[in-house]
DNA sequence: ATGAAAAAGATAATGATTACTATTTTAAAT
DNA sequence: ATTTAAAATAGTAATCATTATCTTTTTCAT
């Protein structure tokens, strides 16, 4: 019943074949996987990879900002290989989690948001829940 | 690693004391509490209540649109006895939940994803992220 | 009041994620 | 190229919020 949301910054970070792999497998898709997709993806390139690495990785590389952390009030998060912020939607039928086209990110609002607030924003995150195209029909 | 989304409709609902009082607890507050501070506070005027009481209850209420589940990226949800739709903003450094002021929900822009992406939105979600006035401030 | 369904309380199980540890790998310094 | 200390890995155990199970109790329509 902890929880600290800070990114803390890291220090050196060595070059690992495990990590660039990692890497390679969730650029190479646009389906915001989970950890366990990628191991399993990972797994068939490099057998003896295990678990705890993918995770590992998986933080590290969201720390160094080159990969997104995604979570959905499902239980298990998802990972975006694009690092830079864009909305999503999410399909309530499926599952199926998507990159929303035609809504750019407003930095306005973060501007209003801190003034009528008092507060500091940094960034905020949008989703839109509904049905996919596939499960839109019937 | 599975994980449905779809709200299950829920049969015959009968009144307890125990959800009365969890519903009261939540609406009592506006800190969007988690099952575990809902238990605690309930269990000193219920003594005998059980958690699992409290995460069915939470359950139920969230079926019936009493309450809402938020769930930040964070190891555990949160509760919300507003179960009107809003926009939250989260402080990275304490943690705290707090509503946003000034900022109303915008429909329109469901309307627009749902036409570029060739989808049905039901509603989306925002979130700020950044210090809250109490941290912000060194 | 009666009975069937729903819910409670107690406890065990689940499962995604994290922690631990001995061994291996990386990369900078020699 | 060797040495060396730090960082990362593989394998495994632990964590912990949440769910499931099961027996007993409560609700509520009849
Ligand atoms: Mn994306
Ligand atoms: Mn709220
Ligand atoms: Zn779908
Ligand atoms: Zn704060």
């Amino acid at each position: 019943m902890k929880d600290l949301m800070q990114e803390e910054k890291k220090g050196f970070v060595r070059k690992t074949r495990q990590r660039e792999l990692i890497l390679k497998t969730l650029r190479s898709t646009n389906s915001h996987p989970t950890a366990d997709w990628i191991y399993e993806r990972v797994k068939k390139e490099m057998p003896n990879i295990s678990l705890g690495t993918v995770y590992r990785n998986l933080g590290t590389l969201r720390e160094m900002g080159e990969i997104m952390e995604l979570n959905y009030g499902s239980k298990f998060s998802r990972f975006d290989g694009n690092p830079e912020n864009h909305y999503h939607f999410v399909c309530t039928k499926c599952g199926k989690v998507m990159d929303v086209e035609g809504c750019s990110v407003d930095r306005e609002v973060d501007e209003m948001v801190a003034r009528e607030n008092n507060v500091e924003v940094f960034f905020h995150r949008m989703e839109f829940y509904g049905l996919c195209s596939d499960c839109k029909e019937k």
